[in-house]
DNA sequence: TTCAATTTATGACTTGAGTCATAAGTCTAA
DNA sequence: TTAGACTTATGACTCAAGTCATAAATTGAA
């Protein structure tokens, strides 16, 4: 996360969206920077028959969609507002000024495009190769080592809804459900009134 | 790329491995920046069963493996030569001094990371929503738009073998060669004694 | 408060990618 | 030069995830 006092004098802007706004879409050309101030984005795809592809969610103090800024391609996704947001955009070229004259924040996206090529990384591998059981752990698991996941005395709590889970590694909603409820009987995962829990 | 002659000043050694040799493991930590001088490395992953997914493959000039060093994370795959090669090695702490030192070359790393994330997000979509068909001639087309493929008068070469588009898209060799004729017949592809190629 | 949309759930059936076997052509290192 | 490994190829069979239908519980917006 870039200090919203630093982008300031690069002509930021705090733009609005509604919950289910489309930010950007995807094959289009990238304009500018983004940066949550509050509420939530998705970055997702759909492919022919309407299938969705959950590519992550990004959370106030995150960054997304700069990979088109620096590499001459187009959007690979859309970017959905999943909430009512407030979002700081800076224009593409002074968004490049700002980092030519603040060389110590090109730090701060080198950190942020590392974590979002790791999580890539391990869940490319986990869908190309492993069953949904494995995957659907496999993804759990990641959210509490890497995202905030709450814990209480059932241990952590996965906030997703199947559907999203199924979203995020490329299963369908029946497929999710089933396993999670086979992971249950395995004790890998404890379902309580409809919500899943984890103990590590 | 960063310039050679720079990273010579901060203990930079090249190291030598023979085709087939590990540079490291999944699961390990990061100790040295790696940029590759002349060879090629592949990143990949193996599943329980040694299933194969490939990453990606580095060509002379292409860094990888940075991830971990800016983020607190283990390696999420292996890097492995497949040929003889030679590497620009420089530990951790002293490519973090050079980076500081030399704050334009950030701008080297991060076009590298958002290239790969780009190429991930493609391939991530398209694994977990697309038949095979799609997939084998989505890294294709991506191959031919931003790899350097060789074009003659056939088109395009894909100088893949089935496997390796296979082990690239979480595919089994045998759907990968059933694709491809498919493929062929549909006048998408040409096979021209056993090579591939792509007319855009 | 209510009604529609979403989420979780389950059973029966279908299908396409995976698996397995086999083989011919090609490459490569000894 | 040759033997073994790899690559491309094809047919038959299997099975697990997807599909479809249905329904109850929950959520949330009007």
């Amino acid at each position: 996360m870039i200090q919203k006092e630093l982008l300031d004098h690069y002509g930021a802007v705090e733009k609005r969206y509604e919950k289910s706004d489309v930010i950007f879409e995807v094959g289009t050309n990238a304009h500018y920077y983004y940066q949550i101030i509050s509420g939530e984005v998705k970055m997702n795809n759909y492919n022919e028959e309407g299938k969705e592809f959950i590519q992550g969610f990004f959370k106030p103090g995150e960054s997304f969609g700069e990979p088109p800024l620096f590499v001459n391609r187009l959007y690979p996704a859309n970017a959905i507002a999943t909430e009512d947001s407030v979002i700081l955009a800076i224009k593409k070229d002074l968004f490049k000024q700002f980092l030519l004259e603040h060389p110590s924040e090109a730090i701060s996206i080198i950190e942020n495009l590392a974590q979002r090529l790791h999580y890539k990384a391990v869940m490319a591998a986990e869908i190309a190769s492993e069953d949904p059981e494995h995957r659907v752990l496999q993804l759990i698991d990641y959210a509490i080592n890497h995202f905030d996941l709450s814990k209480d005395d059932n241990g952590y709590l996965v906030d997703f809804t199947r559907q999203q889970i199924g979203d995020l590694t490329g299963l369908r909603v029946e497929t999710v459900i089933r396993a999670i409820k086979s992971l249950e009987k395995k004790q890998m995962l404890k379902i309580i009134n409809r919500k899943v829990y984890r103990e590590i």
